[in-house]
DNA sequence: ATTATTGCATTAGGATACCTTATTCCCGCC
DNA sequence: GGCGGGAATAAGGTATCCTAATGCAATAAT
């Protein structure tokens, strides 16, 4: 019992005609006939009268016709289907960020995604980039936008911003004239936890410079961002930050830029997901929106 | 775009389990694989995220598998609508009948058919034996029962019951012994019209026995069988007619049965259809009941 | 770590169903 | 009786579908 046959058996039906069926479904006069004895068969009665001059359907065919056509219609608008779903891009979208994404760049990037799909929900999680990259491997999020590429097979990392971090000091501190990374190292320090992105990507800069971790003088460590900044104006010691992170605090003097003239500290942001799921619809369009550059 | 694809798709959805999926619809797991595969390409999304150890349905997938179950149940439908009409032995039943038949056959056998499917609607059209074999041939009745069986190529004769012709006299009628055919034959008669079976029966009767029409001493001719037995009773003269229609009037004297030693006046009623045309369920039952013997 | 186990993908092969062309058959119509 | 329209039949090629065997990746077990 195949969608074939029935198509054919619809379109004999409609013309009464082997020969007419033929010609709209493309096929040779010979095909139909195969395909109405098919049925025929297997349904276990006749179906068209096959007169000299004409073909006139059965009792049988005018109970079956009104089934075919609403199966020939369901399976046609199978694919439409799709398409109603494609083109509706409204609903619930949960993005996992780690902490400088999720404060400094998500809500002006959400806020213009929600211009043009204005009834999209949106829920950022946030919490370290760690923790974004297990949720993501683990399935409980799709999505995630994270500062720091840790290794995890199950994970796939697509650049997307770029950032900068920089060291920042209180505004009483007493800047020398062409600080490098190793004065930096004696400083005080302040700074975020263990899983944070900002941290990792600060190690590695150390490291590169062959700066042992350990040996830096850290006075703080702090949940979030923005405690790490309360502490750097309190006075505390220096920290490394996003540049995102102090714009507004820098603007108007409320912290300094230590300017460092020896180290690289540029890093990337990453747009992940997990490797092996597909995104739904929506969530895909978002990433792709974000990496079109908005 | 195949059922096929659309059931695997289903069962796929089912389980989460291409192999489990092979197993239910009776295929193997490669083949599964295949036809998802064909799916996903010709809607040109994925379907289904093969993890390692489980299969997750994308949302496209989601959104398809409701559409694709009720395809599913409307195909498996199909075959079953038939067995609900062949069910349903109710309706309206049109038989054609010559007059012999439809006066004093069909009443008993409807009677006995609507005690065994009591929604069915009889409508007994009473006519000629040739009249009824040109409506058959014509498509305008679908079944027929006459006591004739004349040529068209239209037409396909079932024997149905015997019959025999009997000739009969009014009550003051003087018998003679031993009475043949050619006896009958000097005695004035009372005839039915051209088209009756009847008379088409005698007159070959006749011919076998050499006799011609023509030179029958015939003194009227009706319409009707009763108009026929009441002009007998009146006296006009003798009648040749079947035995079945003139059962009650031996039985109470009215008329008197003359018997011919000489001549075969066996016959048979025949059900008929058109050789072309498939009956309609109802139809076909009749038939079938009439056939079997009731 | 190494080795099973589970589960989907891939490949090659053979059977089957499907479609086509060519031809025949049937019936109604000149 | 020959003609013509329309379906059935026959034969052949091809695409499809299925099986069996193998590959490959991720767990789970030793």
């Amino acid at each position: 019992m195949d969608i074939h046959h029935i198509r054919v058996f619809a379109s004999v039906y409609k013309h009464k005609s082997f020969s007419k069926a033929a010609e709209e479904l493309h096929l040779t006069q010979p095909t139909v006939s195969d395909h109405v004895k098919a049925l025929e068969e297997e349904l276990k009665c006749r179906l068209f009268d096959r007169l000299s001059r004409k073909v006139i359907p059965t009792r049988e065919a005018a109970v079956l016709i009104g089934r075919a056509q609403a199966i020939i219609e369901k399976v046609e608008g199978f694919k439409d289907v799709l398409g109603e779903f494609r083109k509706d891009l409204s609903g619930h979208l949960v993005v996992g960020a780690s902490t400088i994404p999720g404060t400094y760049i998500l809500p002006c990037l959400t806020a213009s995604f929600r211009r043009k799909y204005p009834s999209v929900l949106f829920e950022i999680v946030v919490s370290d980039s760690r923790a974004i990259i297990d949720k993501v491997a683990g399935d409980e999020l799709l999505i995630g936008i994270v500062g720091a590429r840790l290794e995890s097979r199950q994970v796939d990392y697509k650049p997307f911003l770029d950032d900068e971090l920089i060291a920042v000091a209180p505004n009483s501190f007493e800047m020398r004239k062409n600080m490098g990374i190793r004065d930096i190292a004696e400083l005080p320090i302040v700074m975020r936890e263990q899983g944070s992105g900002t941290r990792r990507e600060f190690e590695k800069i150390l490291e590169k410079e062959g700066i042992d971790f350990q040996h830096l003088n850290i006075v703080a460590l702090f949940g979030s961002t923005d405690a790490v900044k309360q502490a750097v104006k309190e006075g505390m010691g220096i920290s490394v930050i996003s540049r995102r992170a102090v714009k507004d605090e820098l603007k108007c003097g409320m912290l300094k830029e230590i300017r460092i003239k020896d180290a690289d500290m540029k890093r990337q942001f990453y747009i992940i997901n997990h490797r092996k799921r597909t995104l739904p619809h929506l969530c895909k369009m978002f990433a792709d929106y974000l990496l079109a550059g908005c």
